[in-house]
DNA sequence: CTATAATTCGAACGTTCGTTCGAATACAGT
DNA sequence: ACTGTATTCGAACGAACGTTCGAATTATAG
């Protein structure tokens, strides 16, 4: 709170003035980033029906939001069980309704394309790699957004995809 | 520290008689952690030429550790940036060749078949989907490390190989 | 049994943290 | 100008934290 304080200009007591607690403002912060960056995947995703590019959508909204705000990306990772009951539960349902539009979409390509894989560890793996981006990105080396967006989902979707049957079934 | 003198039923005091500050424990943890797992990373490669097996067996490694020591794998996510210089080169000296084994099997896949992918993507993206499995595995709902395994590797594998013509040479 | 060293701990120190309080200041409508 | 409301802040409180100190206890060796 004090970091916050120096940076924004307000005293320490403005700042309570605003927020009445530590955990509620973090509480907003998480609140705020989610809805958003759900809210812009739903209007890009908005008249595209094919799935695979129904994915790759979903993954450079999500990257696009991540690299452009990598302090409050770090917020979120680092702080993602910090909420206490009431607080954790409301971010909960935003995180799990962003969760299941994924799901959504991936079961979607699967029914098209007859494929074989579990969709929640793929959609974790794709999560795991969309989200580790906060510890290596630098944004005087690396490519932006759109660019690593290919990448990813050029691997993520040849991965799932490859063979149309997959070596699931075990 | 007052956690960790309740849990292990040593005083705090004495604590600090054999680590001598919270950093310089950290560090150990960290240091032990990683040069173990590198340790034994070494030891399943040994005899083992074909790098698509040799990328199977690093994954696996990763993720029986990852999924073996969840609360020191929590430590190690949470605290990656917590060291001062010192103590924070030598870690990163052993990622760093953690990172580096990594590159060496996927350049070696990548010779041996012909394929085009950006290495440091590919290696950061599988760093990805292992690591941020701490925030999501469950041991009484999920699968065991080796089936998870088996999965990811399938997805990271496929997603890297198919088609020996990668797209992306743009 | 004694003397030296190793181990353990209760109690405290100084700092940082989240938060609150009361007073000061800016602003609004009348 | 006057009154009430909204905003801002310096100063402090109590709790938690990392750390240290000196004394007490236990182990080791001659």
């Amino acid at each position: 709170m004090r970091d916050l304080s120096r940076a924004s200009g307000m005293s320490l007591a403005g700042l309570y003035y605003y927020f009445e607690s530590k955990e509620r403002l973090l509480f907003l912060i998480q609140k705020h980033t989610f809805t958003t960056v759900v809210r812009r995947l739903k209007e890009r995703l908005d008249g595209v029906s094919d799935p695979e590019q129904q994915v790759r959508i979903f993954i450079l909204n999500h990257l696009e939001y991540f690299l452009a705000n990598p302090a409050a990306m770090k917020v979120l990772s680092h702080e993602a069980e910090a909420l206490k009951n009431g607080f954790a539960s409301e971010v909960a349902a935003i995180k799990r309704q962003y969760y299941r539009i994924c799901v959504g979409l991936l079961d979607e390509l699967k029914g098209e394309r007859g494929l074989q894989f579990s969709t929640r560890i793929a959609v974790l793996s794709l999560f795991g790699m969309m989200n580790w981006i906060y510890t290596w990105h630098n944004p005087r080396v690396d490519a932006d957004a759109e660019h690593i967006a290919r990448e990813m989902g050029d691997l993520f979707l040849r991965g799932v995809m490859s063979g149309s049957r997959g070596r699931n079934g075990r």
